[in-house]
Parts: C-alpha cells; structure tokens; sequence
DNA sequence: TCTACTACCACGTTTGAAACGG
DNA sequence: ACCGTTTCAAACGTGGTAGTAG
C-alpha cells in the first residue's frame, strides 16, 4: 500500500515523551487533502507557472485544502510557505523547460500565516481553508510580507499544521507539514508557456476579459469553454515531459482513480533536468518527531487509504470572507481609466490597519550551526506588528527535497511531527523559530 | 540579438458602504 | 429602529504588450 522511501536518512524511535502524548496520537490523525486537485492536475500536467511580481502577485490556482482529524476545541494555526524543488534555475527553450544553472542563492523565507489562525479544529473542518490571498513576489525587499521566490525557479508550497493556542506559543508546539506534488509550480515575471496560460484565462475568473467570448478586445485565441470541469483536457502533454533523462519515461496516471503506482522522482535524484513530472494525488503519509538537529525522525507511519471525502467536482465552496485587510494604497495604476465620480465612498479596511500575516523567518544556519533565526509577522490585528525579530537573513541555500517519494495511497505527503522552537529539526527554514 | 523583467493598459471580479424597501 | 436586499463604485486581480536593461 505505502511505501517509505528517501524520507529522511537518520530516522529513528521516536521520544517517547512525545510519541505517546494524546497529542500526537490525534496529530497523527490528521488528513489534509487538495481542493480542485484535477485543476492543479491540468496545470501541472503542463509545467504549472505562476506570476511573481514587484507588488505581489496571487496564486492560481490558489492553495485550497480541507481538514480533517483535528480535535474539534483545540486551537491551530495554519501555515504555508515554498520550497524550492530542487537547486538549478530554469529557461523556457523552445517549448520546454531546460536547466539554466545552478539556483540562485534563496532570498529570505517567509511564511504566510492563515488570516483565521489560530483557529479551533472544528473551524478549520467546517470549510475548506483557502489562501487565496498568498502574494508570491520577486522584490527581496519587499515590506509587504508577501512570499519571496526568484523567477525561473521551480517551488512549491508546504502546508504546516500546528497546534497551538495562539502565535506565541507555536514555538513550543508540534508541526506537521504536509505538500502536494502536483502544486509544484514554477516562478515566473511573464509566461513561458502559452498552454499555461491559456489554462489560467480559461480558469480564472478575473482574466475573463481575455476570453474568446465575451467582450475580448485583445485577440487573445483562447478555448472559449468556460469550465475545465465538464469537458476533455485539451492540452495534453506535460511540459514537463519534454524533459530528457531518466523521467522521461516516468509512468504517467492512467486515470484519476485507483492504486497510483507510479515512482516520484525528487529533483535532485533524476539528475540535472530534474522536474518531476507524474501527477501525485495520493501520497504515503509518514510522520516524524520532534527531530533531532538537522535530522528526521520519523516516527511512525499512518495508511490514510482515500481520502474521507474528497471535495466534489463543481461543488462551490462556500465563500470564506476572513479578516484579510486590504493595504491602503493610493492608486494602483498610474494610467487608469479615471472613474466616474460621485460622493466617494469612505470605505474603511475590512480589518485593522496591517498588514498580510506573514512570517518571516530567514535562516542563518550554516553548516553544524543550529541557526538563530530572524522571523517578521505581519499582523492584520495591529499594524507592522513584528512578533518576531529580523536576524541576519543571510542567503540560504534550500536543501534538495527529502520528501518527494514514491507510492501516494493519502491526499498529501505528510512529512510528520517537528517542534517550532528547534532550529534545526531540517534544513528548511520554516521551523527555524527562535522566538516570536 | 536574445532573454528576463517592468510598467502600463483595458478588461473583469470583489467588496462593502449607501440606498432602499418591508 | 431594525433588518434584509439591492445598487454602485472603488479597489483589486488578470494577461497582453511595449519598452528597457543587461
């Protein structure tokens, strides 16, 4: 059913301290699956790429995802944040992605905090949990906490779960992360691939005005369908699959159903043109403890099977209005169509003056150094409320990813327990807590 | 010349205060 | 006065495109 493998290589018994915890008995029952995961499919089936720009630019398709096995009175904060997939920096050459290099040096890491967080597991089981309001951004400097990435880089986002009565105390609590595959996408300033972005007209909702139909003044030759959910793919080969050397012949999801056996191919193990390129709906699910410096340790292993419920295709989800501000800025184009005018609405921000809540941690880590580490949260509740404190955001490296695996049985690969105040239970920086 | 990036544009959607009606 | 619905415009999100830098 599942398999373990290239999880973490010096994995062993857990504490029992905390293996035997009612904690971490409920932690391990905890399920995480994908919204839309046919629509991520269609994207990742192509090479997902998504926009980065200098003001921030959101996801789509955004991260969605339903919980289950929280306990209902308990109090979570939800996070997600990216991770590079690998270490080289990519080119679109004719019609494909081609490794152009070694990876720049990681800008710092920031982590975007769910607006409802902390939040009780019943209220994160009653909907589905959208971020929608991630910002991706290229401006190392940015000062609006929006998620750093470099273009030409491939990502994807990590979802951590923890438990936790409010934000001061995620230090001390218990992580689990979890990450999907076919969310990897890469960092673009402009689209490389028309099929992508053909799929993101047909999709989004806000690119409508490029749509065939409709009152489309740019010529832009899209499908006119408006639903990828009643029809069939039009697009078909995975840009991913032009890609060269040992995936090429990477076993492709005959259907969206049944036992998925195909091998997951980490990045840095399929050489240098290492882009996974199979579609990972169902993932092993594995789970790991409090760590050890720069070690995993899993601590056991759970077999999910399917997912409860999987979210129904064209169901709407119910519209989650969170407390996300808007930043008062003065005028977004220079240039824009004036409005008309009337008695201008004073519209105050839906929440307090702030800003998106996002952490921001940077790792100073080096080698054999546990990393004293520098994390900025920007709070909707008060404005440039940093809980954390910026410290010495050196340029990083990410590691290769560890836990891109083979056989998937459950919605998400789950990379299991670790404590927030551990600097160096991995490599990646999201738990690099120090103090917050 | 090529590639990556930015600024601007015109479109559409979202949002919430104001207006309105019961 | 209260509550629910509708209206409407600012704010925001989107991809295209031209221009720029290296």
């Amino acid at each position: 059913m599942q398999s373990i493998r290239d999880l973490k290589p010096n994995f062993g018994p857990p504490p029992q301290s905390m293996a035997a915890g009612p904690d971490a008995y409920m932690q391990g029952n905890i399920r995480l699956t994908l919204e839309d995961p046919d629509l991520w499919k269609s994207f990742h089936d192509l090479g997902t790429e998504m926009i980065i720009t200098k003001p921030g630019r959101r996801m789509f398709p955004h991260c969605k995802i339903n919980l289950a096995g929280l306990i209902p009175c308990a109090k979570y904060i939800l996070l997600v944040d990216m991770v590079p997939v690998d270490g080289f920096r990519y080119k679109w050459n004719k019609e494909k992605w081609e490794v152009a290099g070694k990876a720049e040096p990681q800008p710092p890491c920031r982590t975007y905090l769910h607006p409802d967080s902390p939040a009780p597991g019943s209220h994160w089981m009653k909907q589905s949990v959208s971020f929608l309001k991630l910002k991706l951004t290229n401006n190392t400097l940015d000062q609006h906490g929006h998620i750093i990435l470099h273009s030409m880089h491939r990502y994807h986002p990590r979802f951590h779960i923890v438990q936790a009565d409010d934000l001061f105390s995620v230090r001390w609590s218990v992580f689990q992360t979890f990450t999907f595959p076919e969310t990897s996408f890469t960092a673009v300033t402009a689209y490389q691939n028309t099929s992508i972005t053909k799929l993101k007209i047909d999709h989004n909702p806000f690119a409508k005005g490029f749509r065939e139909e409709g009152t489309n003044k740019k010529g832009v030759q899209t499908r006119v369908q408006p639903a990828w959910r009643n029809e069939p793919r039009y697009f078909c080969r995975s840009a991913y699959e032009a890609y060269d050397g040992e995936e090429g012949d990477m076993p492709k999801r005959k259907e969206a159903e049944g036992i998925k056996q195909e091998h997951y191919s980490p990045g840095p193990q399929s050489g240098s043109t290492s882009p996974p390129g199979a579609d990972h709906r169902d993932v092993y699910n594995t789970e790991q403890l409090v760590p050890a410096p720069a070690s995993y340790q899993p601590q056991r292993v759970h077999d999910f099977g399917k997912p409860p419920s999987p979210p129904q295709r064209g169901q709407q989800p119910q519209r989650v209005r969170t407390q996300q501000l808007r930043v008062p800025s003065p005028r977004r184009r220079h240039g824009a169509r004036p409005r008309r005018l009337k008695a201008p609405h004073t519209r105050a921000p839906p929440g307090p003056p702030g800003l998106p809540r996002v952490l921001n941690m940077s790792m100073a880590h080096q080698a054999g150094k546990p990393g004293v580490i520098g994390h900025h949260l920007y709070s909707p509740y008060g404005p440039e409320q940093p809980l954390g404190q910026w410290s010495n955001p050196g340029p990083t490296q990410y590691p290769p990813p560890h836990h891109l695996t083979a056989d998937y049985t459950t919605p998400a690969v789950h990379h299991g327990y670790h404590h927030g105040n551990v600097a160096e239970w991995s490599q990646y920086p999201l738990f690099s807590y120090s103090c917050w």
